[in-house]
RNA sequence: GGGGACGUAGCUCAAUUGGUUAGAGUCCCGGACUGUCGAUCCGGUGGUUGCGAGUUCGAAUCUCGUCGUCCUCGCCA
């Protein structure tokens, strides 16, 4: 008789001696088989861990001929009896103290061989893992992060529930607007030529239920952005979204912390401290040339346009000459590093378009007094007291120069920074660097465009006191815009959002777009402004972000169930695909000669 | 679109830098074994070296193209 599977008595990671003599069922995946010719031995496996199985030939001659066949990922049902393993403990296992003397065995799904093991320690290419994702999903590891992330979305949905937060789910078949991220876009069969976009986040939803009363609101959303991946940058990625009404930025930010402390402590059991540290946006650009620095270790940039400006070094000179400054960062103790070190760095900055990457040492010179060695030394020894005082390097250290434009000089040593941080190994582990970024600036300038462009977004509000600088130098107005940060990565941003028709449309005018193209687009926008529109703001919180950090993983990849590639395809399901002809005909949708030509290719 | 790393057995890697029949571990198959748990021992199967050209007496190795994976710049309001 068969056993029933669906009557199994425990999991498989859960028996103990206190079980000894019970009767159970326990399904799942066979983990492992030794067969000893006399005796059988196999691991059964569910989430819960491992339980291994015994099967005497003496006692169970049918069952034992059958153990012998089974082989791993095999799914399989045993009935047995507790007994304690005696002198046969595997310390290694928690249910080590215990087996099943396995009286009856079925075989439910005989499994081909897996392409790699089900085990942590298994160094499977991620193109394996992905192709043959669910064998990858069953490992303990993967089990762990998304039983993780579910334990996190929930402690952000109890927590806002508290807090008052209502969740109300946004449309997923949107409108495409200008600005921002490429969209992806669905084809209206009904009005053929039209098209929704999916989303890239529902901010303009959420501000228009905060003007219809909601007061607060929270979704755990999926988000949709066309552009090119990184590790830590998915096509389609998890926010969580909350917006609320009759809010100043502390009130956002504050709840915010609420919310990520109880995630921390629920999802990984850590205590973080409240409230976070906060930089303005200006003071993080300057000091670690990026707008969300890893705090976690110094290495920050200094400015030493000002001495540099007293030397004869032409790229120097001419960086400055042309408004560029020059700054620097010192490397305690960097004496040491090799010629080759330093010059592999430079290669690395090469290929993100720095021109070459300046360096000399501070060694002790005759008399004890410092002075430069190697490298640019002989460009900057003339102005080596004054370089030493106004960085405080001394002898033993490295100083990486970088001249140029500031953007520039920001991102080549925001690089350089990181870098020297992983090769010197000054990343201390378990720390959790929280902190906002706040007063970003309005707009950027756009050199290929001429115009300005919105830093966050174009809903975002300018702070009380620069709404003037709007008029005569938008450039320099800041914005009650505020991102939240974890060890350099960022985990969400948010703003207060602008609540006068009025100023909303002064915005779409400094971003260039017409008056007849805002209302175009935003009409619904603009007109619920006009019907009375708290105060309010709010935030986007990047779920996946949060789960890998606190995963501790190195890519978004490792914290979605079913992700894309680099490329942006699924390689489980080999999406996107073709469609039928008829599909398109019936959208009214004729592939580009080009494109037909390459696809039959 | 640019830069970089990589692609060899189902999986993870090697191949003395262009030289004999492309090896190892693991998995898998067969055999032995009553206390294994990374089982062990004996034997065995398994290869279009991603694909396509080229150079060469000779290519996994060099060149070009192409496809794919990863990292990254641009991009990501």
């Amino acid at each position: 008789m068969a056993i029933p599977y669906n009557k199994r008595t425990h999991m498989n990671g859960e028996l103990r001696k206190e079980h000894e003599g019970q009767e159970v069922i326990l399904v799942g995946w066979a983990q492992n088989y030794r067969d000893l010719g006399g005796m059988a031995f196999i691991d059964i496996r569910d989430y819960t861990g491992i339980t291994q199985v015994k099967f005497n030939p003496q006692t169970d001659p049918e069952s034992h001929k059958l153990a012998g066949t089974i082989r791993r990922e095999d799914v399989i049902a045993v009935r047995g009896n507790v007994i304690l393993r005696g002198e046969n403990v595997n310390p290694k296992l928690p249910t080590g103290e215990i087996e099943i003397a396995g009286h009856e065995l079925d075989l439910l799904s005989k499994a081909d061989t897996p392409p790699f093991e089900v085990s942590d320690d298994i160094d499977a290419g991620e193109d394996s893992r992905l192709k043959y994702r669910v064998v990858d999903l069953r490992r303990p590891k993967m089990q762990k992060l998304m039983r993780l992330r579910h334990r996190l979305a929930k402690a952000s949905r109890d927590y806002f529930d508290e807090q008052g937060f209502v969740e109300i789910e946004t449309p997923v078949l949107g409108k495409s607007t200008p600005e921002g991220a490429r969209d992806y876009l669905v084809p209206s069969r009904v009005y053929p030529g039209q098209f929704f976009a999916l989303p890239q986040s529902p901010q303009l939803y959420k501000q228009m239920l905060m003007m219809a009363g909601y007061d607060r609101y929270c979704q755990i959303v999926r988000c949709f952005r066309d552009e090119d991946l990184r590790a830590d940058r998915q096509p389609e990625f998890t926010q969580i979204d909350l917006e609320m009404a009759f809010v100043q930025v502390e009130d956002v930010i504050s709840c915010v912390e609420g919310a990520v402390q109880r995630m921390f402590k629920e999802g990984i059991g850590v205590d973080v401290q409240i409230p976070f540290k906060r930089m303005t946006y200006k003071e993080a650009m300057d000091r670690f040339g990026i707008d969300r620095p890893d705090m976690r270790f110094g290495l920050e940039l200094q400015d030493i346009t000002a001495v540099c400006e007293k030397t004869d070094f032409k790229i120097f000179k001419e960086a400055i000459a042309s408004g560029g400054v020059v700054k620097c960062i010192v490397v305690k103790g960097g004496g040491t590093m090799t010629r080759k070190e330093t010059d592999g760095l430079t290669e690395e900055l090469k290929g993100i378009g720095a021109g070459g990457m300046p360096v000399t040492k501070v060694v002790e010179g005759d008399g004890g007094k410092p002075e430069l060695s190697t490298g640019v030394a002989k460009f900057l020894q003339p102005v080596c007291d004054d370089l030493l005082a106004a960085t405080g390097a001394e002898a033993g250290d490295l100083i990486v120069c970088m001249p140029g434009t500031y953007a520039d000089v920001c991102k080549y040593l925001h690089f350089v920074r990181t870098r020297l941080a992983e090769m010197l190994d000054l990343i201390p582990e378990d720390e959790w660097n929280l902190m906002w970024v706040v007063d970003f600036p309005m707009f950027e300038w756009d050199e290929e465009e001429k115009r300005y462009c919105s830093l966050h977004h174009p809903f975002t509000a300018p702070r009380d006191e620069d709404i003037p600088l709007l008029d005569t130098d938008p450039g320099k107005a800041l914005s009650k815009a505020y991102d939240l940060t974890l060890n350099g990565i960022e985990l969400g941003g948010g703003s207060i959002r602008i609540h006068q028709a009025k100023v909303q449309s002064k915005i779409f005018e400094l971003l260039g777009l017409s008056a007849e193209e805002a209302h175009d687009k935003f009409e619904f926008l603009l007109d619920a402004l006009r019907f009375g529109a708290p105060p309010h703001g709010g935030l986007a919180l990047g779920f996946d972000r949060i789960v890998m950090m606190l995963g501790k993983c190195l890519s978004l990849r490792d914290v979605i169930a079913f992700p894309k590639t680099q490329r942006a395809v699924c390689p489980l399901t080999n999406a996107p695909g073709d469609v039928a002809e008829a599909q398109l005909e019936e959208l009214g949708i004729d592939l580009r000669p080009e494109v037909k030509a390459r696809k039959n290719a």
